[in-house]
Order: structure tokens, then C-alpha cells, then sequence
DNA sequence: TTGTAGGCGTTATCAC
DNA sequence: GTGATAACGCCTACAA
């Protein structure tokens, strides 16, 4: 491994004017100095080994990602994060805890003692066990996506409750006035926040709160069918369904088929999270798309910026908003007709000193090209 | 930021001895000391700087993954990849090239500069020049799914043209003769060997080669279905498609829905990789699954076992089997039978000498517990 | 304008 | 058994 030392060598300088170059610091530097060094290194193609700098300077140019579930939302995210670092010049590590809390801990001091800059956190639990980790820590960080409800820090997060009221209004438009929910354990503000949204959506229209209607179910595969059999099965049963979580909706359009109904003539969905395949569905399948890969950018972009930035700033929580997108029944659809044409609602931020995010971003989804 | 002389300071000993314990050489020490540098440790909380460890021991315990694309195959395999890297103690740098080759050699020479002790990588195009800087940067590397057909170097892949042979031979066996497929671009081994089985299916089963019957699009959105359309649109149309990527896949069923025409009424559709809106169409999607997180695991514990083994063995080329999905169509299911219910075909690794990698692991999809 | 020397936090090779 | 001490490769006062 070529060394400082031997571009110094070959050039015929100190180690210290190569340092120079490195650095960029030309400033009292002769033109004849720096062309000979310039040469040496291109000459043996030398690049500096960052452990040594990173030892020096205390910085490592790498940051962090701890996420609870890489699950399909933050593998959008991700690309975003990792597209953004690329843009800055950082470098990424990831690590993911699978769900179990104490591993989240872990990977923040593994992070830690890799020298990270800064970590972008996505807890599933135990968000105040973490936030007063990394602040012992003394490492800078932003939480991302799902958060804490007392957190102060920098964070950067989807509207939810919006999004959810958004899609509860969608229905509610449509006739509906008994219109069942289904979610995972109420463990972080992100599923929290969806079943706030549905309340507030029946509140601000004078409908009943049922709480029978809203199901509940724990994490794993195909605890949301039984779930929604429960809720089609009653002879009162719901004639909508709103449904907080990719998964879930896929177990939810399992339930309706099990239960021998039909989509939307008995009964009406509308999933959080969209997919590629949403438009492709009989009816195609109205959602809540959530701008994944944009959350990403901005969640590594505030965390760099933040790291640039000398003196600490008050926390800044950005908010980004969900897009509700209709799709049009099958019958609808002309057969020339693009099957994935669908009315975007851009949900508009009611929320006065936030940052507006609404620029015409991707959702994520079908942002790259294959 | 504590340091290996606080702890030899507050133990009253030497950092030497402090240095022996965090590196488990208890062979010639006292359990007295051993006791007191533990105790110290513990009150400090202190961890080492791993920068300061890595530049003197010259590892770092960190993994590097280079992918032209984080797409939906490598979201998966990411997972796999990263859970391996846990139980083994590494830490994982993720980067994306976002199918700019030359991003590629550059995230390499990233990963190098920060002293990944290996790499695996999965270029989209040029292979061999990935391959030489690999070779000349002398960095331990495992190619991951897409591979350079002269590769001599370690790699893991998913036997591609077999399943390609297998949803082939699952569309011949239903009678169909005239079968079009869909390609992208052929610009690496995984999209060339697709077109590879879908020729060798038909030379198998005694059928014509129709060149005509064969699109290649240029990746980018709908591109697809153009391509398709120009398939449907002529007289003597194909009864069936072998699409042989999930973005296709998409576009085909578009682009047969455009030209409205019914799946499997007028026209049978198989697809590569599997999705978990697959047995949610109607009908049921049948697919040809490719176990993304077992591919990934196998990745990152062949490179770790090359890291942590001595001397240098021969190359080793690990082939997964693809798992073809026949699903049901709706019409044929049971009511309270679930959606998701369908034939699994484990295809046999008709090859002798290579790793069988038949466990019974999951596809990837649906591993986890939401 | 350039070079010398010390130190970043460890590990490893010696002595003692 | 334990402790100095010299690296590891780089940066940066400070001196020249």
C-alpha cells in the first residue's frame, strides 16, 4: 500500500507539503511545488488511507443509518439516504435491528466505535432509551420516519395523521359511514398517528366512533386476515375499510376475497403505503403513497447539513406530505386508457412553521428507472 | 472521549496490559489484574476507537456492498447481507451506482480508501474492469448476481437460465407453442441467461424459434409496454408471455389490460420474480421466485469465511435455484382457501460439482414479520 | 514557502 | 506477568 511517505519520496518533498495538497491548502504554495506533487500522486495512483485521516482530523466523512425493520418503506428511504450521501461525499453504513429494541442500542454503539459523523435513527420502540443513548453519546443524529413524541430533536417525519384523514375523507366522500380500520400494535408515533387520523377524520365529519370497529393485531404474517374476517363477518359489518400498512393491506384484500366479497361492490379499501402493483389490482387500489425516497434526501441532507454547520442550531422537525392517489375502478377505465392513471390529491400542509416539502417529488415508487 | 490511558490510569496499570484485555490475551495474567482493568472498563463505559484498531491491526471489520441498482432483488438481499454481517461481527457500507458503470469503479475506490476489508459487489455493466480494479486494488470480493461470464473470481447467483427452462417449460406444458417473451437491454449475465433458458426451453421441447417473438426494451418507465402491444397487436399473436423481470411484468400486464385482453382467457403470463401482490391479482400471478435474502446471506458469509480464512482457496461459484410459483387461478379457488396458496416447484440443481443450496429457506418475500 | 516533530488511540515487540 | 516504546498513516502547529 502506497503511502504519504512514499509520495514524498518520489517527489522529493516532506510528507507535510503532500499533506498540503491533499487538503487542498494551496495557499502559500509554490506552482512548481504543487505540480511535482500532483505528479507523484497521480503517478502512483496514491490515495490517502482514510482510517489515519479520520484518527487525526475526528472525522470520518461516514454516517449512520439504524433502522428497526429495513422493510419496504425504508428500502425506499434508503436510496435516498444513500443517493444524498453519495452527493455529499459521505459514505453510509447501515445496520438494521429486526425488531428487537436492544438491538437498536447495540447498533448505535457499534456505530459509535466505527466513528460514524452522525446516525439517522429509525427506532421501532424505546425511542427515549435511544434518544438518551445517542445524547450521552454525544453523537449528532435525526430521527427519521417514525419518532418520539416528546422527542426535541432534529427530525423528519411524514404527516400521518394527515395522510390517514386524507384517505378516511376519500371514503367518507363516498357514502361511507361505517368504515373499519386495522393496524399494528400502537408501538411508535408513525402507527399512533394513523389511528389519530382515522378519529379525527370521524370527529370532523359528525360520525360515530365504533371502536369495534378498529382492529388491532400484532406483527407477522397473515394476523391481519383473521383480523378482517372478524370485522366481515359481523352481520353489521363495516363497508369500508381503511388500511394503515402495506401488509395489511395485503392481508386485507386476502380477508375480502376469503369472505367471498367483492371489491369495491360490497365493500371499499384504501391501503397506507402505495405500490407498484396498486394500479394493477381489480379494482386497481386507491392508497396513501408516502414520499420515501424524498424523507430519505431530507433526512440525510439535514443530518449533513447539521454536521457542517458550526454551531448548533435549534431542532428542526421537517414534515412531509403523504399524496392520497385514486385510482379508478376497472370498469372505468377506458381500455386505451393508461392503467395507471389515477387523480393525485397533494395534500396541503395545514401546519404553519414547518418547513413546506411539497415540491413535485417522487413518491419513491417508480422513481428510478429499471 | 474516553481512552485507553484513561482506563490504564484509573486501573493503575499500563495501556499495555488494558490493550491485552480488550484483545482477550488473558494467557499470562494475573486474575487480580485482569479483574481490576475489567472493573475500570465497565465504571468508564469505555469502548475502543475502532479508527485507531483498524489502522494498526489493518482490518476494519467492515463490509462493503457495491450495487448498480438497490432495486426491489437487492432491497431483499440487502437484508440477508446485513443479518449475516450482524451474527459475524462486521459492519456493512452500502453504496449505489444508480446504473452509472463508472459510479461503480468510483464506490470501489471509496470503499478501498475506507479500508472495507472486502467487498461484494454486483455491477450492471462492465464486469471486467470491475474485476481488474478489484484484482489491483487487492481487495477481497465476491460477485452477487449478476456476473461476468469469464469471471474466475468468487461468486454467488442464482442459476437463471434453469428457471428461466422452468416457467418455460410450465407455459409449454399447458399447451402453448407460440410463447413471446420480454427482456431488458442484455447487458449482463442475469438478463442474458434469462433469454438463454427461454431458447433452450424451446429447443428442448422440439418448438420453433421465432426471433420475432423476442422484445428487448431499454430500461425506463412503460417502456414496456410498448413492447408488449407490439406483441398483442399482431395477428398471429403469442398465447403466452415469459416476462422475464418484475418491472416488465408490470408493463405486460398493462399493456395486456390496453389491448384488453384477458389473462389467462386470451393469454397467459409468467413472470420473474416474485412479488407479495402476486396471489393477489386475478388471477393469481404465477412467478419464478429467486431467494433474494438467502442469496445475500450466502454473499456476505462467503466473503467473510475468504476474509477469515489464511491462505487463499480456489474460487468458489455458489448457484441458488430459483423456486418457480404456479398459482391457481381465482376461478379455482376455494373461498375459505388462501389467496396465497400455490404450488412451489423446487427446481433440481442439474449441475455436479457446486454448493447445493437447496435448504428449505424463504424467497425473501415475506420473511419477516412486518 | 517548506520542513520538523509531535500526536491521534491502538497494538505489538521487546525488555524487565 | 507487566510495562516501556515504537509503529500504523496522516495532520498541523511551529520552526526554519
Amino acid at each position: 500500500m502506497t503511502t504519504i511517505d512514499d509520495v514524498a519520496k518520489l517527489a522529493g518533498v516532506s510528507k507535510s507539503s503532500v499533506s498540503r495538497v491533499i487538503n487542498g491548502n494551496f495557499q502559500y504554495m509554490s506552482e512548481e511545488m504543487r505540480g511535482k506533487i500532483e505528479q507523484a500522486i497521480k503517478e502512483l495512483d496514491y490515495r490517502p488511507n482514510s482510517l489515519a485521516q479520520s484518527l487525526k482530523k475526528k472525522e470520518t466523512k461516514v454516517i449512520g443509518l439504524v433502522v428497526g425493520d429495513l422493510n419496504s418503506f425504508w428500502s425506499v428511504a434508503l436510496r435516498g439516504v444513500q443517493e444524498e450521501c453519495m452527493r455529499s461525499g459521505y459514505g453510509l453504513m447501515v445496520s438494521e435491528s429486526a425488531w428487537d429494541p436492544e438491538k437498536d442500542l447495540e447498533n448505535i454503539h457499534m456505530m459509535k466505535s466505527k466513528r460514524v459523523d452522525g446516525l439517522i435513527v429509525s427506532p421501532i420502540r424505546q425511542h427515549k432509551q435511544v434518544d438518551e443513548l445517542l445524547t450521552s453519546l454525544d453523537i449528532p443524529y435525526v430521527f427519521a420516519d417514525s419518532t418520539w413524541d416528546e422527542v426535541v430533536s432534529d427530525q423528519v417525519v411524514t404527516n400521518t395523521v394527515a395522510g390517514a384523514v386524507e384517505a378516511m375523507e376519500h371514503l367518507i366522500q363516498l357514502g361511507h359511514t361505517r368504515i373499519g380500520t386495522i393496524l399494528f400494535t400502537l408501538e411508535n408515533s408513525v402507527r399512533r398517528e394513523r389511528l389519530e387520523g382515522y378519529k379525527e377524520a370521524l370527529r370532523k365529519h359528525g360520525l360515530p366512533l365504533d371502536e369495534s370497529l378498529i382492529k388491532i393485531c400484532k406483527a407477522g404474517k397473515g394476523t391481519g386476515v383473521e383480523a378482517v374476517l372478524e370485522l366481515l363477518n359481523r352481520p353489521d359489518r363495516p363497508t369500508a375499510i381503511f388500511s394503515t400498512n402495506m401488509h395489511l393491506t395485503l392481508d386485507v384484500l386476502k380477508g375480502v376475497r376469503q369472505a367471498g366479497l367483492d371489491v369495491p361492490g360490497d365493500i371499499s379499501v384504501v391501503g397506507y403505503d402505495d405500490s407498484e402493483w396498486a394500479p394493477l389490482l381489480d379494482p386497481p387500489l386507491t392508497t396513501v403513497a408516502v414520499p420515501a425516497f424524498q424523507m430519505g434526501v431530507k433526512a440525510a441532507s439535514l443530518l449533513i447539513q447539521k454536521l457542517q454547520s458550526k454551531k448548533p442550531k435549534k431542532p428542526k422537525k421537517i414534515e412531509i406530505m403523504p399524496k392520497l392517489i385514486i385510482r379508478h375502478s376497472a370498469a372505468e377505465l377506458h381500455p386505451k386508457q393508461s392503467a395507471d392513471e389515477a387523480s393525485v390529491v397533494q395534500l396541503t400542509d395545514h401546519s404553519a412553521a414547518k418547513e413546506k416539502t411539497n415540491e413535485n417529488h417522487s413518491t419513491g415508487i417508480n422513481s428510478r428507472k429499471a
